[in-house]
DNA sequence: TCCCCATGTCATCAAATCCTCATGTGTCCC
DNA sequence: GGGACACATGAGGATTTGATGACATGGGGA
């Protein structure tokens, strides 16, 4: 979801690079994906990621050579490079320059995606993703929430309601809707049990309503009318 | 040269392990060379090695396995594995099972001190060997647990637990996630093993409560909330 | 070898959670 | 005003989940 680490690849080889997109993806990561430094330069700007994986040849330049100039700015994010030559020499530039491990082509995608694992480890666990809406906060890495700064206690059921309803801030939301996907895809709940979890939650967000009942069409989150 | 950074090596091969032993020595690591996990496991007792090189297979055992097991202990020094087998499979199984890196035969010497000043840096500025939160501390290196000061003797389960639970603090860590960094891969989910850990390990961090548990979710190490 | 302690297992207890049902309240349309 | 409808509310009970304590087992050290 929305906290999944995030790791940037660097490759101008498409088939390779969707490869390894893939195989991160199903790794966990959430993945970004270009074809050459400048790219990546722009992508990266922004920070954000744990890990780069970087193809030694680009077709703008040496990725070490630019590794290593961000490195003397101050740039620490880990860095794997994938390299095609298996010179002794090459590796060890490759570990002198800033980078924190490489891999030689051809190379398993699962190895990728486990060395991955342990730069990423190395680097610090991703940012954490947390909805707002006026004074409601819901952190859902976390599986938090608060309101006005102080934490609510929320159960499994209310948090995945109020999460689901969060994502659709200012929308209506059905009841069908909230029923698939809050409830396992099974039970055909002939009860109200959506109208009892909402009850308690808005029980426990104390304070001005958030959550609007709009008749019969669902409910809707939002500050104000 | 009383503070080089500390190395061990473990080789069965006479040759191998000499020419390992210099070339890293000339590297400047100050280096303990050993042929046998026996050896190995009595010399590491001591502590103060920043990196470990292993080979695969030794005359009294595969150390992968001890490996493994002495992570589940909590022991967290780097470790870099020699390996005759060039298989994927091998190579992803050495590093899901605590080991940092590792390198296949033959193999450059040059390179190998490369990697092991790697590992040795991570080590040094990865994560501080001692983990705090509110007023308790966990010293990895030296396996000793602190709360408010005072030392607590505590199993390897516990402390492999509590560690773990450390490095996520703050964060919810689910049952299976915590089976799999602390248990052996078999393990069923039928009993309540970590239950009964987590029990234990409460039972010896006396004061204001630290292991929350959530429910539906796991246990999360965290002061308050 | 024997004992002790760490660890895993089981049975049982306590509590949180979730569904259901019965019923109350408001709204809209005739 | 009176239904019909949609939602709100509150209580009770069933189910799930974690906590706890007792016990079995087995490996390591004295």
């Amino acid at each position: 979801m929305g906290n999944a680490v995030r790791v940037m690849v660097v490759e101008d080889n498409e088939d390779l690079r969707l490869a390894v997109s893939v195989e991160l993806a199903s790794a966990g990561f959430e993945v970004d994906a270009v074809g050459d430094l400048a790219a990546a330069h722009a992508a990266l700007g922004a920070g954000g990621h744990s890990c780069v994986v970087f193809d030694r040849m680009l077709p703008d330049g040496d990725s070490i050579g630019y590794v290593h100039r961000r490195r003397q700015e101050g740039w620490s994010v880990p860095v794997l490079f994938l390299t095609a030559r298996d010179s002794v020499e090459d590796r060890v530039a490759g570990f002198t320059h800033g980078g924190d491990d490489y891999l030689v082509k051809p190379f398993s995608v699962a190895e990728l995606a486990a060395r991955v694992r342990v730069l990423c480890r190395r680097a610090g666990l991703g940012r954490p993703s947390v909805l707002r809406l006026a004074d409601l906060e819901v952190d859902c890495a976390r599986r938090e929430v608060r309101r006005a700064g102080v934490l609510l206690t929320l159960s499994g059921k209310e948090f995945a309601v109020l999460e689901f309803l969060m994502t659709r801030a200012e929308q209506v939301v059905g009841r069908a809707e909230l029923i698939e996907h809050c409830w396992d895809a099974e039970n055909d709940p002939m009860a109200n049990v959506v109208e009892a979890v909402v009850k308690r939650l808005r029980g426990k967000l104390r304070g001005p309503e958030l959550i609007h009942t709009v008749r019969g069409r669902g409910y809707r989150l939002a500050t104000a009318g």
